[in-house]
DNA sequence: TCAAAAGTGTTATCCTTACACCCATGT
DNA sequence: ACATGGGTGTAAGGATAACACTTTTGA
């Protein structure tokens, strides 16, 4: 009999708690022995083509049961069908399954605590140390992660070794290359192509026919893994919204009703991982019209107080310019 | 026993032959009568979990296989999974199987004729006539599509009417909206929500147990219908592509080695569907440094001898702008 | 009074848009 | 000579980036 296929279903729902992007992680229960994964993983379930008529209809009812969360927002990311990167051969009634992994990005505007056991918020620098630029350039990029990267460029023979360290100047901005904060999946790819994402190792050994091995103490500097491929989900998910910010209103979506001008720059900040020019992010947002003053005010914001905004739902329509440019910063401040 | 997933593999083929962009379609035979249907759809086959290792070698080995064809850039575009607009029910085995489709899109420099059987390249204002404003508004927007929607808007009940006009107008570009060459997806859905595409009545019936309609003399203003869902994969392939034109060099993707500007100008003019300016479209290109003039002229111009130029794939790197703005043209000219 | 955060004004520079014009070829 | 398409220069307007500065609160 042939392999069967399943459709497994993931989500990333990212939502900012305390000026940090999290994203809803699960500890899954393993099947035998009932005992929660050390590792993370994305909330997940299989897709039924007898129960659900549509993908999104499937993918919010089980995540409204795992985590009891109700999802606002959600797009698909990207269908994953490599062998070797799904998850494990599962059981399947009659034999094993080939897993296609179909990800999907929700965005929730307040991180309610979910009561659901084995369920929590995670910033997502936990898995992408290398992507938070806020504070300037990460140490742990030069210190770790380019002399990794350079000494797997210079393994390569002939030119492969000039285009993996083509490639890593270019993606991890070293010697002076620009940083691009869109190219999260791309980085993420080198890391495991180049063997530095501890889920490399595993997938190896397991085509090899070799038990799971032993969590190892790899370097923090490369971010903690997470089950399947899921933290390859996680990296689409990320880039795929740092790109979107840029042109649709979607930061929109991860504010509460009315948000002073700050938060909503710390919003955009913490999910594009740069810091961002207050006075010109301001102007930039007033001449699209997203955003309407109410007069009210915030004043527990340490400071002078702040006029409270609202998104201007109504006015999405005709707009041209539908996204936020990021106005940088390059010097200091 | 529940009903098996089978994955379908679709691709967008596109090419530009005499100025016009064109998709590569086929003529598939109907399993039992071995006639070949009458309405074309995309190349497609089945995703066989036991001999392929990714999604992406499987569509490039059948590619190659029905149209003799071989792909070069290929990326993925969205996969579908609703049920009721999937391929009808197919026979795998011991029983029915639910399709879903995971559809492709793919650029190629030259198209070469296919000598294989029902396969041919077909312009793809045959499947979306409303697409293309290259010679200015098509009339058939004002004089068939704007009066079936307006039609359709006002039997909406409450604010629904009001939903589905503010659609229409934003969409189509009516009441003296701007047109969006990018919203194709959305536009084709449009008119299948309003039953004006001809698939739409093709689902509802067959959703009901009917037999398949006899194929109706519906106007040619709603384009010419597709077998499947193969119509939506293509309207998500052309609104993904004149999405990245922008901001991605994948125009020379479409081009052949060498080619002059006015060339490369009617390339992007046929898959954005609109006209741009001369002069700008000129200046904005070599401000990317993407192109490097050979000192070589091209004689069959008609006038002056124009220079040809080549892509340089090598300057592709670090660049911050990937891709081409549109300096459209508003006025006549 | 001072720190902290909100909010305003102004300028140089660059990019986009539009317009006008010149160049090289075939008929 | 002139039609046809290729190619260049320049000036106006708008957007961006960077700068300095004022305002309003709490400690």
């Amino acid at each position: 009999m042939s392999t069967l296929i399943v459709i497994g279903l993931s989500a990333v729902v990212v939502a900012i708690r305390d000026g940090e992007a999290v994203v809803l992680t699960v500890r899954p229960h393993d099947p035998l022995t009932g005992e929660a994964s050390t590792l993370a993983g994305l909330p997940f379930g299989p897709f039924d083509p007898d129960g659900h008529r549509t993908f999104e209809l499937a993918l919010r009812a089980f995540v409204t049961e795992q985590t009891r969360f109700d999802l606002g927002y959600v797009e698909q990311l990207y269908t994953f069908g490599d062998k070797g990167r799904d998850a494990p051969l599962a059981d399947v009634g009659a034999g094993a399954a080939r897993v296609i992994s179909v990800g999907y990005l929700a965005l929730t505007p307040v991180p309610v605590d979910t009561s659901a056991p084995d369920t929590a918020w995670s910033s997502w620098s936990r898995f992408f140390p290398w992507e938070d630029w806020r504070q300037g350039r990460p140490i742990l990029i030069d210190e770790a992660i380019a002399p990794a990267l350079r000494n797997w460029a210079s393994a390569g023979r002939g030119d492969e070794g000039e285009r993996r360290l083509d490639r890593a100047r270019t993606l991890f901005a070293l010697d002076g290359a620009l940083w691009n904060e869109e190219r999260v999946l791309e980085r993420y790819e080198l890391l495991y192509e180049a063997g530095l994402a501890p889920e490399a190792a595993r997938d190896r050994d397991r085509a090899w026919g070799l038990p799971a091995p032993e969590p190892q103490a790899l370097s923090p500097a490369f971010g903690e893994p997470m089950i399947s491929d899921h933290r390859r989900i996680l990296a689409t998910g990320l880039g795929r919204l740092r790109g979107k910010l840029k042109y649709r209103p979607v930061v929109f979506e991860l504010t509460a009703p009315t948000f002073t001008l700050s938060e909503l720059q710390r919003t955009v900040e913490a999910v594009a991982g740069v810091k961002l020019h207050k006075q010109n992010f301001r102007r930039v947002l007033d001449r699209t019209g997203l955003v309407e003053g109410l007069g009210r005010y915030d004043v527990e914001t340490g400071g002078r107080p702040a006029e409270l905004f609202r998104f201007c739902r109504e006015q999405l329509q005709n707009r041209s310019t539908l996204g936020l440019s990021l106005p940088l910063i390059r010097d200091g401040s």
